[in-house]
DNA sequence: ACATCGAAAGACAACGTTGTCTTGGAGTAG
DNA sequence: CTACTCCAAGACAACGTTGTCTTTCGATGT
């Protein structure tokens, strides 16, 4: 009834434990008569080696595993990293701990030792604490950062051009004849977004228009621009620094009636985008790219890659789809 | 320079191997002193237990570690269903392992048995093979399906309430006076396609439309909708069973200028339906709650529950946004 | 003061596997 | 025919931990 050993193999097989061994891991230095013996017994028994017990023995200590931390699994942004780092795992036959962090600091921290104890190869983080000092103690397990930079310790990070990102799509508008521009962004905390209100500022120099920070998901972005362009002064432009706040911004649009006359570009693509009405123009990331260079620079890692810590850029893109390409009127 | 050891520990805390394995595994019998000095100990090697060689000695053969096997963990249902698991694990201080299947058959079996080997507690699968029978192995392993039901092997089982949502759809399509309603389908051989097209069939008796299957994907579906769009006879009404086809008739629907004309109701809901012109009427699935449900069910099977399996059927929801109620018109 | 008991702490074996060393027997050269 | 080489296959120890058994020592009861 327990489960069977090499032990068990050897004994049916008629053979010693070590030959069973050696069939198991496909060492060549055995006859073919006796190979084949043991793998019917293998086969008959359903044994399968003790991972644990082998894991003790080798050199190569290797768990063929390794840890993948995000921000929320089924935020698409995130499911399009875990898609594109699954891959790139696979093609390694490397297997994938994921777990979502919901902007949780004690989260990630704790989720990264467990990881670890439970001897990943590697650990992939979207960073959500203020400090990945606690990395430091992380030695022989490498870490790489995607989405966003990590502070208090330094390794491979793979993010988007968010600054440049940012400053195109407000220039665009610019170009389009906008001064007042509003910036909608997430909590100030976040890398990323302090990285796109910065590319706003950049590209409006003194002029920058209307900010709101620190909305965080849908609900709170329909709110705020709702509260936003009711007031005198509202802005003929909107810059969503994020996905969820696009969305919520367009949905406060329609509410008002204004969607057509209030242009809007958004920081990261979504589905459906080029569907709505106008079609959203939007700052495409690349999540497939930042996953598969993450995951990429990872296995680096892991195969003893020991440079000083890289930092990946990958380029944004600008789609027109309408909604960025509004003219001003009156309001 | 090698990773530390319970030895290692007990030398640098003065004390012997077997204290420091009872003061890790926080048995109570260690005067306070001794276990303080432990603590102190692993603290400044940062010791960690191998668990390996922990998982060798011990009873109780848990690795506190799901594996989880979707579609396809970039597509927002699949991601949904990861999600309410991953919470359910968590709050059990379980991890998860998943991995994308691609209705790849091959994929399946080969990942249930690497993830099983890795010794998963269990396993939660959205079978895509048109075979579980490999799983009859897979003693002391529980397993449970979601999304879809298993074939040649018996397990708990999680759908939605497919062939009663499905007619439902069609029926309220019926009740806004339509007659020729076509139906799109995916590969027949996925058992939910074949259910919901059971569902259509049942909804409207002898009188079934135009009929479409093996549309797999919004650029298969959007395609065979536009050729059916444009023969003679054309329906008036749309029942496209999965959400990529949804969103292909919806993209061949504009492509046409005929969006406001032709009634659409799709099966499984999808972000943003609500903002599209006209919104689009969905008989919603709950994939949380089917997370959710698969995971209670697993985690009782592996709590020692030795019922017969069960199959747990979710209900699913239509949603009226605007698609769905459009009236019959003269083509 | 001595026997008895109990609790804490240590000694030791065992888990299932792999690394290394040893054995044995066939093959080859002189 | 002997001596040597080579290679397959087995014997055995070791990996880091936990279960069980034993020892130690102080407390308790008479």
């Amino acid at each position: 009834m327990a489960r069977p050993t090499m032990n068990d193999v050897a004994r049916t097989a008629g053979v010693s434990l070590k030959t069973v061994s050696r069939v198991v891991n496909g060492e060549p230095t055995v006859a073919p008569d006796l190979a084949a013996r043991v793998r019917a017994a293998v086969e008959s028994l359903d044994y399968r080696p003790h991972l644990g017990a082998s894991m003790m023995r080798r050199q190569d200590r290797r768990t063929r595993t390794i840890g993948v931390l995000l921000e929320d699994v089924s935020n698409p942004f995130s499911a399009a990293l875990h898609r594109a780092i699954e891959d790139q795992a696979r093609s390694r036959g490397v297997h994938v701990l994921v777990a979502s962090l919901d902007e949780d600091e004690r989260r990630e921290r704790d989720l990264a030792r467990a990881f670890r104890q439970r001897q990943t190869d590697g650990l992939i983080v979207a960073p959500t604490a203020s400090d990945q000092s606690y990395l430091t103690r992380f030695t022989g397990t490498p870490v790489v950062f995607v989405d966003r930079g990590p502070s208090g310790f330094q390794a491979d990070t793979v993010v988007s051009t968010n600054v440049a990102g940012a400053a195109g799509a407000v220039r665009h508008l610019v170009a389009h004849g906008h001064r007042r521009i509003a910036f909608l962004g997430d909590y100030q905390r976040i890398p990323t977004a302090g990285d796109r209100f910065r590319g706003y500022l950049q590209a409006l120099g003194g002029r920058a228009g209307p900010v709101l920070h620190d909305l965080h998901g849908e609900v709170a972005a329909e709110r705020a621009t709702l509260a936003l362009m009711r007031r005198a002064g509202a802005p003929t432009a909107l810059f969503t620094s994020q996905n969820l706040i696009t969305i919520g911004a367009v949905r406060a649009l329609r509410r008002l009636g204004r969607h057509h006359q209030v242009a809007l570009v958004g920081f990261d693509d979504f589905p459906l985008a080029d569907l709505l009405d106008p079609a959203v123009t939007v700052v495409a990331q690349h999540p497939a790219r930042i996953g598969r260079a993450a995951a990429d620079a990872l296995f680096e890692r892991i195969d003893g890659h020991d440079g000083p810590p890289r930092e990946i850029r990958v380029a944004t893109t600008l789609i027109p789809r309408g909604s960025g390409e509004l003219p001003i009127r009156g309001s």
